[in-house]
RNA sequence: CGCGGGGUGGAGCAGUCAGGUAGCUCGUCGGGCUCAUAACCCGGAGGUCGUAGGUUCGAAUCCUACCCCCGCAACCA
């Protein structure tokens, strides 16, 4: 039986992610994980922190730290809201661990020793004063062409040429702000995509089933020509160079970051050897189906040079399925921004709201087709409409009516008939658009079809008006009643990929054992599975509304500073 | 002629691959219900599918040219 391997981007250690970071890769990823397991497949899903480069060192810098220590601070940071938001990764690794380290070293071995590895020498700007090698974004001075006095070493933001560092006035670095730069000369590795482009295309070209983005993205570097790649540094924090000569410096962090991807299944697999194999997974594996998840930013790294490193190698590792980009999520038609405050943050996110909200919400917005914006006001209105009118409200009506009624306990009476029969096929066909959404990875469509699945009880509930059937056939209104309910617990199975917290919220209120909240979604359609005579509580409140005041207060909080 | 994505009722989108007189959500207008979080349900109005040509019995869908918006351009997550 096929099993599915699921890894989103890596995020960077450096700093909190935000609301694009987390719909961009790991919610999405995150989604199809959990309703892969609803389906009862067997899934693993994998991600890591991207802990290696210049960032990393000069964060730690400022914050008057070693490297490994900033890392470690941040890593739990991150891990610990990722797990607030309810990633369900199987693990969550990092690409500093002993196992990453090892296994960059045999990539490296395995392309050298099969000829893709080629050495250059390269210039490169060094600071004196910073002690340092400066990536070409670290250097800035006046540019040569509009006269801009911040343009960075790789491009002039203002007029939009690209310039190499040694091209602008008066350099400065943007660490000390030292003038005292050179440039100097050093020997690198280079992988040699240009000899594996061939490979490269025809295993692209197999793949047409991939999203439009995905493909055109891949396609584009291809037809553009392959360059070889430096994949290596002057700099400490990373994996080593076997290599002599190479003593004082580490792999690029893009080269080790996907191998990442299987260092962090190694380090689950040595937690619990005796029951985890992590080379089933990733090595001479047939029967697995890998999917990953990603910004588009990512693409040409996952559809290009991952690929060309795992070529390149000649052994059977694991390549990737299906690659699922997504767009940017655009704050206000602008980019989310740290340094100037603008946007949401994922910490801001729970700490104004639980997690289901965001992931509902983020989800029925997923950038697939093209960027989507975030505002508040569409944020509201989904919170509003679909989370407390549609499905909160269905829950909250039904539950409190039975109780104030009848009392804590699933009323016994009446007769299935046509009424349950038409909400039967409905409540089915909208499970299969969501299953078959999620299958082929569209999370809109999915989120979509959840929706009318919700709709479904409202429809029935004010056909049926079991506040009237109570007086004049109580037996019916048990029977409406009693079928809601159960339509609660439909609703909590099926919900669960998105809003798991609501899901285990509602599972409480039924009463249901472990063992019940395992149905997958065939069974969820089962509308009497919940039988008479059960007691339930009525849940607070699933979600509530946000009014124009709240809105305008976050509108104005994370509209950030000019800078 | 740099590359890619996108242009569909007020807003956000689906439909474009396998042509057959346009669909969904929100908003809006009207009605219903009163169990429920001023929530829910039903109905109406509103679009010459960026522009101009072409192919076809017939095009949002195929072909050609052009316009507009966004992103990227290989040391940016």
């Amino acid at each position: 039986m096929t099993r599915y391997l699921i890894t989103s981007a890596l995020p960077y250690i450096n700093g909190m992610k935000h609301l694009g970071n987390l719909v961009g890769s790991m919610l999405p990823a995150d989604v199809y994980a959990r309703f892969l397991r609803l389906e009862g497949e067997e899934v693993l899903y994998i991600c890591a922190t991207d802990e290696h480069g210049t960032p990393a060192e000069i964060a730690a810098m400022e914050e008057g730290l070693d490297v490994k220590t900033y890392c470690d601070i941040q890593y739990q940071r991150q891990k610990d809201v990722y797990m607030r938001f309810g990633l369900s990764f199987d693990y969550f690794g990092r690409t500093s661990s002993p196992q990453n380290h090892e296994l960059t070293q045999h990539f490296y071995k395995m392309l050298n020793k099969n000829g893709f590895i080629e050495e250059r020498g390269i210039q490169q700007i060094y600071s004196l004063d910073d002690q340092r090698f400066l990536p070409d974004r670290y250097v800035t001075g006046t540019c040569p062409k509009c006269g801009y006095e911040r343009a960075r070493g790789d491009q002039c933001e203002n007029c939009a040429s690209l310039l190499n560092p040694s091209d602008l006035i008066e350099p400065k670095s943007t660490i000390s702000g030292s003038r005292n730069l050179e440039l100097r000369e050093s020997k690198h590795l280079f992988l040699k995509l240009d000899t594996l482009s061939p490979e490269i295309e025809a295993w692209v070209k197999t793949n047409t089933h991939w999203p439009n983005l995905t493909y055109s993205v891949a396609m584009k570097w291809l037809n553009e020509g392959l360059q070889p790649r430096c994949i290596t540094r002057d700099l400490s924090w990373g994996v080593p160079v076997p290599r002599e000569g190479y003593e004082n410096k580490v792999f690029y962090v893009w080269f080790d970051a996907p191998i990442g991807y299987v260092g962090a299944t190694k380090e689950w697999a040595d937690q619990d050897p005796a029951n985890r194999d992590w080379k089933a997974w990733w090595y001479d594996a047939d029967d697995v189906y890998y999917a990953q998840f990603m910004a588009k930013d990512n693409l040409p790294f996952h559809t290009i040079v991952w690929p060309a490193t795992i070529l390149g190698t000649r052994e059977p590792w694991t390549m990737a399925n299906y690659i699922k980009g997504f767009n940017w999520l655009t704050y206000y038609g602008g980019k989310f921004s740290t340094s100037q405050g603008r946007g949401v943050f994922m910490d801001d996110a729970l700490e104004i709201l639980p997690p289901d909200y965001w992931r509902y919400f983020l989800m029925s917005i997923a950038p697939e087709s093209d960027d989507s914006d975030f505002t508040w006001d569409l944020f509201a209105t989904v919170v509003n409409k679909d989370l407390a009118g549609t499905l909160g409200n269905f829950v909250n009506r039904t539950l409190k009516l039975v109780s104030s009624r009848l009392g804590n306990t699933i009323p016994e009476g009446g007769e299935w008939g046509e009424h349950e029969d038409k909400l039967l096929a409905q409540c089915k066909e909208s499970i299969q658009e969501y299953r078959t959404a999620l299958r082929n990875f569209e999370f809109r469509k999915a989120a979509l079809a959840l929706k009318k699945l919700w709709t479904h009880g409202n429809v029935y509930i004010d056909a049926r008006a079991p506040w009237n059937l109570l007086k004049e056939n109580p037996g019916e209104g048990a029977l409406v009643l009693r079928t809601c309910i159960n339509l609660i617990r439909t609703y909590a199975i099926a919900s669960s990929p998105f809003i798991p917290f609501t899901s285990e919220t509602l599972f409480d209120a039924l009463g249901m054992t472990e063992e019940e909240r395992k149905a997958g979604l065939d069974d969820a359609l089962n509308l009497r599975a919940l039988e008479a005579g059960r007691a339930f509580k009525v849940p607070p409140i699933l979600f509530r509304r946000l009014d124009q005041d709240e809105i305008e207060t976050y509108r104005r909080r994370f509209a950030g500073v000019e800078e």
